[in-house]
DNA sequence: CTTTAGATCGTCT
DNA sequence: GACGATCTAAAGG
């Protein structure tokens, strides 16, 4: 497959071994999201994060050290999958991260459609490119990733099915807002970390 | 642009 | 049986 665009060098699954998910969250803004689906490949550039901090962290899944049927893959080794069903309709997608024991995870909130724009649009039923993948549950969408495959590593093929996350372009730390976590009222003072991050769009506007 | 209500089902208690 | 790490359409400004 013939892809002409500079930054396409796959990050190793070891990146995500690291054990500060706030720093590895951040990171992530500019990197690019791939998949392949039956031999169709979407991308889009990452845009917006939220680190969530394991057992400690109200606002996680895994609090309080949880261990279930949903939360398991949480406590596997960095670089895996965790995608898990929201209000009944929507695939979340994370990137499991640390090593393995610790339920760290970051959540990709959003990309900008790069690579099979007109695949994301038929997957989505819509024509508005900006609006394709700017929500968790709108890049599951767009980029056919769904919860049956939580659990599966980055690289790793499986059913016509493989995601992965490559270089991309550098970062300006004065691209980065910060600001609180959505959608976790429940997580009491935890709500308030600044653990979420968006790529302002002067971003892609430099050369 | 903003607000609001309704959809929808796996997971956990 | 209750509840989401959300999204959309519709209606009003």
């Amino acid at each position: 497959m013939v892809r002409n665009i500079p930054g396409t060098n796959p990050v190793n699954n070891d990146y995500f071994l690291e054990d500060d998910v706030v720093s590895l969250a951040k990171g992530m803004l500019g990197m690019r999201l791939v998949t392949l689906v039956d031999g169709v490949l979407t991308s889009g550039i990452i845009s917006e994060t939220e680190a969530y901090g394991g057992a400690t962290d109200k606002a996680s899944h895994a609090y309080g050290g949880r261990h279930t049927k949903r939360t398991r893959i949480m406590y596997e080794q960095g670089g895996c999958i965790y995608v898990f069903l929201c209000y009944g309709i929507h695939s979340l997608f994370n990137i499991v991260t640390n090593v393995a024991g610790i339920p760290d995870a970051v959540l990709v909130r959003g990309i900008i459609p790069d690579e099979g724009v007109e695949t994301m649009k038929q997957r989505r039923n819509m024509k508005n490119e900006r609006l394709l993948a700017n929500g968790p549950g709108k890049l599951s969408q767009a980029m056919a990733i769904h919860y049956r495959y939580s659990g599966l590593e980055l690289n790793q093929q499986e059913n016509g099915f493989k995601v992965w996350i490559e270089e991309g372009r550098k970062t300006d730390p004065d691209d980065i807002i910060t600001d609180v976590r959505v959608g976790i009222d429940y997580a009491e003072e935890d709500a308030l970390l600044p653990w979420r991050f968006i790529l302002k769009k002067a971003h892609f506007k430099k050369k």
